[in-house]
DNA sequence: GAATCCACTGAACATATGGTAAATAATAAT
DNA sequence: ATTATTATTTACCATATGTTCAGTGGATTC
């Protein structure tokens, strides 16, 4: 619970009534390697904050092609933001790569969150714009770097998480195939 | 006025007080073609509502190239948002592409804004969250598609704004060189 | 209206990455 | 252990885009 609790303080101030309030409302979920926290098709129910493991967000765009277009690993939140919260189906899948454990909420009960907590709108906002920041830095990268030194920055940025996720995921997030990265990853050492 | 309030209004409800509120606190402004609404090195001190004219945010990334990641048009928020709620030092430009008309807020009138209307705050993170998920979708164009295919998502994106932007900036928006755009255009006709 | 500047186009060659197909290596299943 | 399955590496050639350099046309300035 510490890590989830440390994790909101990054973006706003909480009291123990608040603190006392979020931790009642999460439960513990396991979920199996590749199973899936979000499906597309499907209205996301839940937030989870994620204490172990790594998680992928996967789509398919329009020529069918599957983007893997960003990890998380532990101590983060998943879910997909937009659709949650508007609860719109989703049009992407999150995947579990490895056994995950979450702290979920359920819908009903980030909304109680939501509107109990002062301020909570506030804290919501500047995660929000953060990812939209790392987003854009994302993009940045793809434009200005080559595929190797993306790769780097990829090793890096996901350092705990790497060595955890096929090489194949990683290529589609990168945005070249896997034999590129193959080959990439044979003149790099 | 009415266009700014009519985009608000997307994300949130206002009541006529609210509105009023809002209306007060903004400024009209105009910018001359290649001034500048925000300066890397500089605090964001201003949210601008852009009425006519065409906007790019460019930034120069660590090899020292100029990229420009986005254009706005007309009947949207202009600003470093990130910067300008935390008041940090901007690490980007926003630069007037042509001669612009904005309805300009400043900082303490926005905040104010802020602190005065109840859901503010909501309103202002479905902003950000609508912005985040274009970024990722751009994102992905970037992976999957061509430059060609890609200019021809610009022009549809971008299509009011389109022919109103330098080819040059196009190109950096793209991902590709000035050379290589020109190339495709010819191919594309 | 000449001179200057800037935006855009074009061509020739270099290179990174893609596509295809196959060979190994690693992992899971029996 | 053996087999089956999946993940990764390799090699070959095709191609999109980069790089460099030059040229053209349209503005802008004097």
């Amino acid at each position: 619970m510490k890590e989830l609790i440390n994790f909101i303080l990054q973006f706003g101030k909480l009291n123990e009534q608040q603190i006392q309030l979020i931790i009642s409302k999460a439960t513990p979920v396991k979920f199996a390697k590749e199973g899936y926290l979000t499906e597309a098709g499907k209205v996301p129910r839940q937030v989870g904050f994620l204490l172990s493991g790594v998680v992928r967000f996967v789509y398919y765009n329009n020529k069918g092609q599957e983007i893997t277009h960003y990890f998380v690993g532990e101590g983060q939140f998943v879910t997909d933001y937009a659709r949650f919260e508007t609860q719109i189906v989703a049009s992407e899948y999150i995947q579990a790569i490895t056994p995950c454990e979450f702290l979920m909420f359920e819908k009903e009960d980030w909304d109680e969150i939501g509107n109990t907590i002062v301020g909570w709108a506030e804290i919501e906002s500047k995660m929000a714009k953060k990812c939209l920041h790392e987003s854009i830095e994302r993009r940045s990268r793809l434009i200005t770097e080559d595929a190797a030194s993306r790769y780097r920055s990829f090793l890096t940025g996901f350092e705990k998480i790497a060595s955890r996720v096929p090489l194949a995921y990683v290529a589609s997030y990168l945005g070249i195939t896997q034999q590129s990265l193959s080959r990439i990853r044979k003149n790099i050492r």
